[in-house]
DNA sequence: TTGTAAATCGTAATGATTATTAATTAGAAT
DNA sequence: ATTCTAATTAATAATCATTACGATTTACAA
């Protein structure tokens, strides 16, 4: 996976291309797991060792507002995903275990088009947690 | 909505019955909404002025463990619901707004049962999000 | 090359949650 | 009813993720 699809997206808002958030969007181009604002300095801090949280922070939300990244909240944590090069709506399996997702290309929101409306729905979250075939 | 399931579970587990622990059943058991731990301390400072936060947070995580309440992760905060009077397995609409919810007699599982068979599933998550008629 | 808004750094603040220890209390046993 | 004991609570303080802020640096357009 490259991140030619972010800057398109970035260049296209007016965001400047920096070190950091090239570094971060290449963690993220490299793995297909849900990571944590931890995970990421982390790895960062190898290299940089003077890195900012605010750095992480705000970018990462930056990210999360443009559509970049996924964002889900896992054992009280925020974690991310890349999601701007996902073409089609899809949901996950999450193993909690080693972070792995696997996709899941069905949505319910399909089977409650009309069921409710008189209710404004804005979004939904559908995810599947356990352990994948090599966890357990 | 009374809170006698709530103590049967709370009996046969050994927990003891105290005040606080009545207040904050009493709470739930009085609303349909999901509300904060910090809501739950607001409404009973009222009483008790010298409530404190670790008999909440330790109230509501046995209360969860126990399966008498729900919890769900919105904008940052856990939020909790009163679980243990439902007799079958939902999910939820959440105002986004007001709090409120509706029930939805749908689970996406049951399209799922033999779809994923290696990965071994522990739990899942389906909520809708948005605003409900009286909101919007 | 230079000007300027954007981004980052370094650090501190915030806010929710969890931990600690001493005092209190519910419920069982006497 | 009284005593005993483990569970529970009060009153902090600590922790952890996240956010905020002033000072400095940097990307990039003119």
């Amino acid at each position: 996976m490259n991140t030619d699809k972010a800057w398109e997206i970035l260049k296209k808002e007016g965001f400047k291309k920096t070190d950091k958030r090239e570094q971060i969007l290449n963690i993220f181009s490299e793995t297909t797991k849900y990571i944590t604002a931890r995970d990421i300095l982390d790895i960062m801090m190898v290299e940089h060792p003077g890195m900012s949280y605010d750095t992480i922070y705000r970018n990462l939300s930056t990210f999360v507002e443009l559509g970049i990244l996924d964002e889900t909240e896992l054992t009280g944590e925020k974690n991310f995903r890349m999601h701007c090069e996902v073409d089609h709506h899809h949901h996950h399996f999450i193993c909690m275990s080693c972070g792995n997702i696997k996709e899941i290309h069905f949505c319910p929101m399909e089977m409650l088009q009309n069921a409710i409306p008189a209710y404004q729905i804005e979004s939904h979250k559908f995810e599947i947690y356990g352990k994948c075939p090599e966890c357990h």
